[in-house]
RNA sequence: GGUGGGGUUCCCGAGUGGUCAAAGGGAUCAGACUGUAAAUCUGACGGCUCAGCCUUCGGAGGUUCAAAUCCUCCCCCCACCA
């Protein structure tokens, strides 16, 4: 099965540029392709998990792809669906971020022995000339196509406008596909949807000057069944690096996930096989509850490893109740089948305070805050005021009563916001 | 450069001297219902030593018993004209 067909079954491909040549050049060669990600954090999040995932579908067909940081686009910020100006960001940060993104990255993709590349375009734009470049590259350009694509014209339209700088973003990215082309031979460049303006002013410019023919696909935006953007949580962006967000938070992120959307991402942030996939269609309730999980655990497998996968799994279980998955459920996944003998809240967040500075002595209201569990004292408030928080699993009555020696039963301490978020406190 | 219109609490957006911590919507949070889902309903939604007090309406001053609302200067944005 060609990559094509398999980026095609598991919901990847928006569009494609000549789907037959494309099909016919993947087929007999080993591609290069590329994406391009932006440096503008030293984290990457799961609004770009399609572009990693695609890319890891790639390699595993045995093409190369090349991650590209913009290490100089990032310094000018692609007018696409985006309102503002972006940031300017120093080299230090750039380099800062591209490492962490690198990082990540290789949790999805193979980078030893060429077979997949990290490339940084700071490395060829930063020095262009600007006579030369306009009379080289900007004479491919035409105003009157430029200002029809949809990533400019919706800005021309809007109340904002768009600055010369962002206008220009198209011919960078342009540049860096021709580059590409040249230095690696690379053909194929993808992305997001917003993305085709730009993959096509590269494909028409790496035919201009290198008589190349190259080939672009985008994917679609994903956004969950309520038609938000995915990825956004109570906490903004889900991020891929544990440090920022940790594996137990991610999982819970995915188990989270909407009834409607559970095989489309299965198919889309999973390697699972899509006969398997398929038969989920068929489940609903509380059996799909246990495709969730599965989801969340292959999700987490892929980027926090096997061992993140299982401690998440267990602290749901023990959070939540445990959830028996039959064997023949998604029988690819690796998730623990059957019941599970006990589980541990170890991957729960975690804090540890001084008994002495807490028994009998600090507010209910300020642990809640100390954990993070409410942004400001009001906020505790509030929470307990509306019945939200509790302690040990006990609804608090009231936010004027101090922590006793009662709720530090062996030391530990286990708060709860709402339904689902948990903090464990220690006493030392 | 000229003329006109703007900058309001996370976002959109009302508000032109007191009744404004500021309408309405969205987002968010909690409760009920559930399946750690969606939808729905209810409530909350600046901070604090919380029936009170303090800090917010681009920035700095000023007028007034009283300003998001009036005046002055400054910064930024938009439209049209040049």
């Amino acid at each position: 099965m060609s990559v094509l067909s398999i980026l095609k079954e598991r919901g990847f491909i928006d569009a494609t540029t000549h789907s037959q040549e494309l099909e016919a050049y993947l087929e007999n060669n080993r591609a290069t392709c590329y994406i391009g990600f932006d440096p503008t954090a030293s984290s990457l999040h799961v609004g770009s998990l399609v572009c990693i995932m695609a890319l890891a579908h790639m390699q595993r067909q045995g093409h190369r792809p090349i991650g590209l940081v913009g290490g100089g686009t990032g310094l000018i910020g692609d007018p696409s669906g985006k309102t503002e100006l972006r940031k300017v960001l120093t080299q230090n940060q750039i380099d800062e971020n591209k490492a962490g993104i690198r990082g990540q990255l290789s949790r999805f993709i193979d980078f030893s022995e060429d077979k997949a590349l990290m490339l940084d375009n700071a490395a060829w734009l930063t020095n262009l000339e600007y006579i030369s470049f306009l009379r080289d590259i900007g004479r491919h350009f035409s105003i009157n196509k430029m200002i029809k694509a949809e990533s400019v014209k919706s800005r021309l339209e809007s109340e904002d406008g768009l600055t010369f700088i962002e206008f220009n973003y198209m011919l960078l990215q342009a540049y860096d596909f021709m580059e590409l082309a040249k230095t690696h031979d690379c053909l194929l460049q993808m992305g997001g949807s917003d993305q085709w303006g730009n993959i096509v002013a590269g494909i028409d410019l790496v035919r201009r000057t290198l008589g190349k023919q190259a080939f672009g696909i985008t994917f679609p935006l994903i956004t969950t069944a309520s038609g938000i953007k995915m990825g956004k949580t109570h906490k903004g962006a889900v991020w891929l690096d544990p440090q920022r967000f940790s594996p137990y938070e991610y999982y819970q992120f995915w188990v989270n996930t909407d009834d409607l959307d559970v095989t489309r991402f299965l198919a889309l942030f999973t390697f699972l096989p899509m006969e398997e996939i398929e038969l989920v269609k068929n489940l609903t309730g509380v059996d799909l509850n246990k495709a969730k999980a599965i989801l969340a655990y292959e999700a987490t497998k892929i980027a926090h490893g096997e061992d993140e996968a299982l401690k998440s799994f267990k602290a749901t279980a023990s959070m939540f109740g445990s959830l028996e998955v039959p064997s023949e459920l998604l029988p690819s996944a690796s998730i623990p089948r059957g019941t599970l003998s006990c589980g541990t809240d170890a991957s729960v967040p975690t804090s540890t305070f001084s008994k002495k500075d807490v028994v009998d002595k600090m507010f209910v209201v300020d642990l809640f805050c100390d954990a993070g569990l409410c942004k400001s004292k009001s906020d505790a408030r509030r929470l307990i005021k509306q019945g939200g928080a509790y302690i040990n699993g006990e609804r608090l009555g009231s936010f004027e009563q101090v922590v006793t020696a009662a709720d530090a039963n062996d030391c530990e301490i286990m708060l709860r916001a709402g339904k689902k978020k948990y903090y464990k406190i220690i006493l030392k």
